[in-house]
Parts: structure tokens; C-alpha cells; sequence
DNA sequence: CGTCAGAATGAACACGCGTTCAATTTCCGT
DNA sequence: ACGGAAATTGAACGCGTGTTCATTCTGACG
């Protein structure tokens, strides 16, 4: 113990690891340069249990080999990291499904903040099993569904505006001559995705284009790929493809260009979501709607951050906005 | 408090929660239908406590971006999670530095376990840092290096034989005609990559070709893309390129197909190393050295929990042997 | 020198749990 | 019905902290 070793009382061990506390600066010196000598740090677990603060943030994803999401990963643990917070990963099933047995085993570590990444879990089953962390909701729509009620769960948001982002993408292709655009989708069950043709479809109908030819994806390149194959060897005249994801869409450039024979993008122009690092590789070079990792991960940090400085306040609220990043897959 | 409510003693809930304690079983279910009403879930900083197990593994990665680290990163947790543990995740600096700080920062949670991405951290500072948990050394050479003196740090090992593959590679890309071969290395800190370029010099010599053309890279696409351009725009002759991982050869295929002109495999061959799940995508199609996913996961949940078993039990040692993938780029 | 406010100190407590140990109950065989 | 072994139970304890509160030390001012 550090405490015998400096001739100090536990206590001033205590207080000389706590930034804020009370005591001499030269018997802080001393017992913190004991403290290195016996390679002592304060016990993370037993100050959680008197504090109320883990320093721990649980991050709940269904795949981290998606390019998109490890690279979410990454900014958000660094960016956590620098906070004094560390990352809790947990993966549920591909299918999106966020089994309420992960949630309550992950309740038992006490995380002092949760971010789901699997769209599909209800703020309703967050709330009701996590207790003490207030857990933050992605949301993509324009009317958030998250269920504002007052009296209902506590759940901080960030809204992510996608409309932005597809609007100056549909523009580019038509003013590229794309008339007939397909849209692959992702995981059904993801509200990301619903939310993109969603919108597609509304801005190619107030563009005067007709309504976008569905492929069902599930963000992964070999069945973006398959459907690929599947739409063009069947039906002629598409013009255009908007992915909703980057991987998505490098299987779909693929399969044409390696399969079908066909040039991107002088016979079929593709676009992309998310603008992961792969996009500016050569073979690609896509253009697509970028979302700022870098703004939707400093908002994460505020919002954990805010939150746990007056954890009783209202409902926050960040909101990012997408754009377009034009390569070299349009016109 | 669940005892209150169910008329019970704090301790039949404790044993309640605990598979081998001796408990009436009625007493058990009642119990638990209590508790899960209530929400109630042990703390598992408190237990953590009390047992001296946190079931928390610490990973240290110096970038989760990259496709090999987050795919392993995604099956590690997929496998912890499975035997009850949870994925802390660290992040070091990218040039692989291994901060004394963050193994102090990351000590204070206690860890079960620790496994280190980063190569070039010495056993002797993470042993020395951690105290209760037994860090996992990922080893490349056949000289392991990591000082099995005894009275030195207690240290599992992950050994990984990349003479085989590279052999094998080297091979193939001879018996295709192959005779002036470049080598593409990663980060010059990264054990890994150092053993790779001995390994490929020493086979060439082996097989009477002559030494690898050295090009420095660091393991990212537009370094290779650079090298790339800046090796074949300079010096002809060169039949082959031997990258130290799937990213580089990403990277130094797009160069030569989209900037230079030449066509692979049959102007220039390329083998990569890792085997990612990006490899098998037709842009690339990549022939790579393979080194097993699963098989290394399963190594590591192996060492973890034998370790666990037995603390005091002297160094583990497990072994996972890589192999040549064949694809399209070479021959 | 005396006084008093503010800083510094340490004893005691609580956090939520698993474990030990002695006391009590249950169960089986006769 | 009885004895004894086995199963079950609960009180007390300790894990390593931060915090409260009463006490002691420090230093400046009159």
C-alpha cells in the first residue's frame, strides 16, 4: 500500500489523485511520486462504486468490419480517450436484432453513456433496461419517432439530415442525364436505409423523375453485386445507381464493370453514402453523400459530455448535415 | 433493493445470481422473476471487487480503421462476448508508439487480460505496468525475442509462422516467371513487417533470385500508391510486388492500372498479405498470404481463459500457421 | 502576543457485492 | 420416531475507493 509506504493516511492518497481536492502541493508530490515508484493507480472499480461514474462508454454496433462503422469506432475512441473515457465495444447479430439480454448484460458493467449504432432498438427498450445512463439515439428521419412524449424515456439524440446530401446527388445525375435511377437499399431493418429511399423517392418525384427501380441490399459488397447482375442482365434503360452505402455501391461498380461489360460512369453512373476511406481509392474514386465522421463524432462527445454534467436536464439534441462529394462516378 | 421486496437476505440474492451456489432452486426462481421485474442486475464493479475478475479484456490497436485490425477487432469480441467478457478499446498513436500513460490509464480498469496489436510495445513495460493481468504478445519471428529468461515477465504468446505462406508465394510468383521482385513493407516500428522482409529476402536467396527491391511503406493506400509511382517511374524490370499487407497491394495495383498503364497480373504480379475481406473483391482480386481470422481468435479466447483458469501456471504458447491464398494476380 | 479564518488532516462511513462460518433446516435410512 | 449427514441460511466481514465532519495546523492581521 501506498498509503504505509509514504507515512500518509490512506485519505491523502486519496485526495493526492484527485485533481480537486484539498492538500499540501508538496505532500502531493511526494505520495504521487511513491505511487510510481510501486506502479500504483487508483482502483477504477472501487471509485465507481462511490462516484457513480464508470468512465465507461458503451458502444453497441452489429458489424465492425464495415469500413463505416470501424471507422466510426475509431474517431469515437480516440476522441473518448482524450475525455478520460474508455470504450466498452459490443456486437449484436448481423440482422440487426439488438437482443435485450446484450443490453442487460451490458447494464452490469454501468456504463456511463450508451450509443447504439443498431438503429432498430426502441428508445422505449434502451431507457427501460439500462437505468443510470441516458443513452444516445441516432436519428435519421425528419419526424424522429423516438417518441417525444413527455413522461417517456430520457434519450439524447443526433439527428442526422440526409436530405441535403440526396438532393445535390439526384441533381448531379440528372444534370448528367440519368433519368432512370435505381436505389439499392441496405438492411431492411435498418431506419437509415428506410429513411434514404424515403427520401430518394420523394426527390426524384419532385424532380420529375420517375420513382427509383428498388434493389434490395443489405449494405454488403457480394449481395450489392449479385443484385447487380440479377437487375441489368433483366431490365434495360437504368441510368443511374444510388447505393446506400459505399460498399454497396463498390459491388455494384463491380459487377458492371467486371460482369456486364458495362462503363462507369459513361453508361451507368453510381453513387455512394457515407464516404468512407475506400472511396477515394482509384478503382472507385466515388462519388458519394458524405457523412462528417469527424462533426458526428465531436457531437457524441458533447452530448456525453453534457449529459453527464447535469444528468437531470431535458432531451438534447446535435444535428449534422450531409453533403455531396463528387469523384469521378457521375458524368 | 430486490431483498426487501422479495422477503429474502441480501445473500440469497447474491447466490441467486450465482450459477454454484447452494440455494434452494424455488427460491432461486422466485428470486430471479423479482429481480428481472425490478431490473436489477449485480454491479459488476462491486463483484469485480470481491472476485478480482472484471471480465473485461483490454485491446490496444494503433488504428481500427484499417480492414484487417477491425475485422479481427470484430471477431475478438464476437468470441469474448460469447464466454461472458467485454472488448475495452484502446488506441495508440499511429506510428505505433505505445504510450507508458495509456497502459497506466488503462491498468486502473482492471483488465482480465490485455492484448496488444501494437507490435513494437516490449513485453517487460507491459508486464511491468499491469500487475494482476498476463498480457497476450503477438510474435512473428522465429526467434521470438521476447525473453523467455526465467525470473522474466510471465508472458502468453501468440506465435504466427509467416514462412510458410511466403513461401509459397514466392513460388508461385517464380513459377510464373517472376525474377526481379520488390517488396512493399509496412510501418518500419511494426515487428511484423521486419520479419516479413527478412523472411522474403532470405526466400528468394533460398530459391537463387535475387534480392527484393526494398519500397518503404507504412501500411496505408496512398503511401503504396506513391511508391508505387515513384518506384516503376524510375527503374524497370521489376515482375512482381510482394506487399507486407492487402491495403498496400490495394494500393500499389491501382497505381500501375490506372496511372501507369500496366496491367496486372500480366505486366506486374502482386501478393498481398492478411487476407481481408476487401481481397476477394473483383477490382482487386488479390492473391494473398492468409492469415487465419478465426483460428487466431480462437487462439486468443484459448489463452485468455487458460490463463484464467490457472494464473500462476507458467507461459502459454499457441501457434497459427499462414497460407497462400490464390486469386487473380499473380500468373 | 492573541485571535480567527481558512487550509489541511484523518477517523468513520458507505458504495454493492462474494465469501466464510456458525446456526438452522431438510432429508434419508433405520 | 430418531439420529446424523447434507443442504440451506443469514450475520459479519472485506474488497478499494470518495466523502463527510470534526479536529488540528497554518498564517495573516490587529
Amino acid at each position: 500500500m501506498v498509503a504505509r509506504t509514504a507515512n500518509v493516511s490512506r485519505v491523502a492518497v486519496s485526495r493526492a489523485f484527485n485533481p480537486h481536492a484539498s492538500i499540501k502541493p508538496a505532500k502531493r508530490d511526494m505520495i504521487l511520486r511513491v505511487a510510481q515508484e510501486l506502479n500504483y493507480t487508483p482502483d477504477r472499480a472501487a471509485r465507481s462504486m462511490v462516484t457513480g461514474r464508470s468512465h465507461l462508454v458503451g458502444v453497441i454496433v452489429p458489424d465492425v468490419c464495415s469500413p463505416w462503422e470501424s471507422q466510426e469506432i475509431d474517431a469515437l475512441t480516440t476522441a473518448l480517450q482524450a475525455e478520460g473515457f474508455a470504450t466498452l465495444l459490443f456486437k449484436t447479430r448481423i440482422d440487426l436484432s439488438m437482443d435485450e439480454t446484450l443490453l442487460t448484460y451490458m447494464k452490469g458493467y454501468n456504463p456511463d453513456s450508451v450509443i447504439a449504432f443498431t438503429e432498430n432498438v426502441r428508445p422505449q427498450i434502451l431507457s427501460r433496461v439500462l437505468d443510470r445512463a441516458v443513452p444516445i439515439y441516432v436519428v435519421y428521419g425528419d419526424d424522429d419517432g423516438a417518441g417525444d412524449a413527455p413522461g417517456g424515456p430520457l434519450t439524447d439524440r443526433l439527428r442526422v439530415v440526409q436530405r441535403t446530401g440526396i438532393e445535390q446527388a439526384v441533381a448531379l445525375m440528372q444534370g448528367y442525364g440519368a433519368r432512370r435511377i435505381a436505389f439499392l437499399s441496405g438492411v431492411r431493418q435498418s431506419l437509415a436505409t428506410v429513411e434514404r429511399e424515403k427520401l430518394v423517392r420523394r426527390v426524384l418525384a419532385e424532380r420529375g423523375l420517375p420513382p427509383p427501380v428498388l434493389m434490395a441490399g443489405d449494405y454488403t459488397y457480394d449481395t450489392a453485386y449479385r443484385e447487380t447482375l440479377s437487375l441489368f442482365r433483366v431490365q434495360g434503360g437504368v441510368d443511374a445507381v444510388f447505393a446506400a452505402n459505399d460498399v454497396g455501391a463498390f459491388g455494384v461498380m463491380d459487377a458492371l464493370r467486371h460482369e456486364l461489360g458495362r462503363r462507369v460512369p459513361e453508361d451507368v453512373q453510381v453513387v455512394g453514402f457515407d464516404d468512407i476511406l475506400q472511396a477515394h481509392w482509384k478503382s472507385y474514386n466515388l462519388t458519394t453523400v458524405k457523412i462528417d465522421l469527424i462533426e458526428r463524432v465531436q457531437a457524441f462527445v458533447r452530448l456525453i459530455l453534457a449529459r453527464l454534467r447535469n444528468p437531470g436536464q431535458p432531451a438534447l439534441t446535435e444535428t449534422i448535415v450531409t453533403r455531396l462529394v463528387v469523384r469521378g462516378t457521375v458524368g
